[in-house]
DNA sequence: TAATAATAGTTTGAGTTCTAAATATTAGAA
DNA sequence: TTCTAATATTTAGAACTCAAACTATTATTA
């Protein structure tokens, strides 16, 4: 660990920040193209039909909540894994209104056939990686998430969040 | 502010990372809508058009790589522009197959009333943080592109695994 | 010269993603 | 009861995004 870097790297400006979000933006669409390949759904699909078998019958919002896509975007996916049978609709009884999701027993199945979300070389090179490392740049995430969120946005201008905030509501 | 790091936090798991990264990706979006709204043009154009005005006349190709977009999308986002006359294309004489990207004056100036492209408070906060940690963050977003990056994927250096080689049956 | 390959861009089709507006339902108040 | 507000979800509309297929053009080769 060298503190002699500082030469080489200037701080960076925010613009090679976005530069770099980019890359990783656009790496994840290319990873969710190959995931489709593979097993015919994609990142986000995947990611939702996760969270429904995680919290057993849910509603949108709290699927919504759970994945970070807005209402409406859990909504089209959720009618295309409906298209496929793969979820299942069931309005409440008690109050019409809510929409509880479930997995059906083929969109339990193909759960189990999915790859994972991320290149396996790249889970294999994070998972090499130091713990500590790994925690430098999940924090980092972290922080990048926090500090790029929108409720804090417009909430805290000047909010401490060098410290990557856990325990909010979150379930 | 170095306590914060509990030893509750176990080396986090891809999943993890995922959720983070999803985090990121939406914030960014969301962002980009307020650009549109406050001058009506989204981030990619706004990279679109920088990308153009920074390069003088461009080929399509060398601007899908400078915003790390490809070929398609790049030319459906000058489709755009060039609908709102921001920019023109250009028939290279010499080599008919190519067309150079080039500004026009209204896109000339409408650059300079877009605003940042990151939210004014995250760019605040970032530049607010101490230099080491502005580079701590920004070498996490470069480690993280970097490891999913599809061409070092493919060449994937540090894989000496025993990795499980997933047998295909089928296609 | 004609066939073939290589290159540059565009179109197509599918999917994600958002906001805003619309729909349906429930709860509370006049 | 009926009106109104709040809640939960869906639809409409607009962009982005990619790979793959397609068009047009240039270069190479037989």
């Amino acid at each position: 660990m060298s503190e002699q870097m500082k030469m080489t790297d200037p701080a960076p400006s925010w613009q090679d920040v976005l530069i770099e979000l980019r890359k990783i933006i656009r790496a994840t669409d290319l990873q969710s193209k190959r995931v489709v390949k593979s097993c015919g759904l994609t990142i986000p699909q995947v990611m939702v039909l996760r969270a429904i078998k995680q919290l057993g019958d849910v509603t949108v919002k709290r699927i919504s909540d759970a994945v970070s896509l807005s209402q409406a975007t859990v909504t089209t996916i959720m009618n295309r894994l409906e298209e496929r049978q793969l979820v299942e609709r069931i309005r409440s009884n008690t109050d019409r209104r809510i929409v509880n999701a479930r997995l059906t027993v083929s969109g339990d199945q193909v759960l189990e056939t999915v790859p994972p979300l991320l290149h396996e070389a790249f889970i294999h090179r994070f998972e090499s990686l130091e713990s500590l490392q790994q925690q430098h740049i999940f924090s980092s995430l972290q922080q990048v998430a926090g500090m790029m969120d929108a409720e804090s946005l417009d909430a805290a201008p000047l909010l401490d969040i060098a410290a990557p905030t856990r325990e909010r509501t979150d379930k």
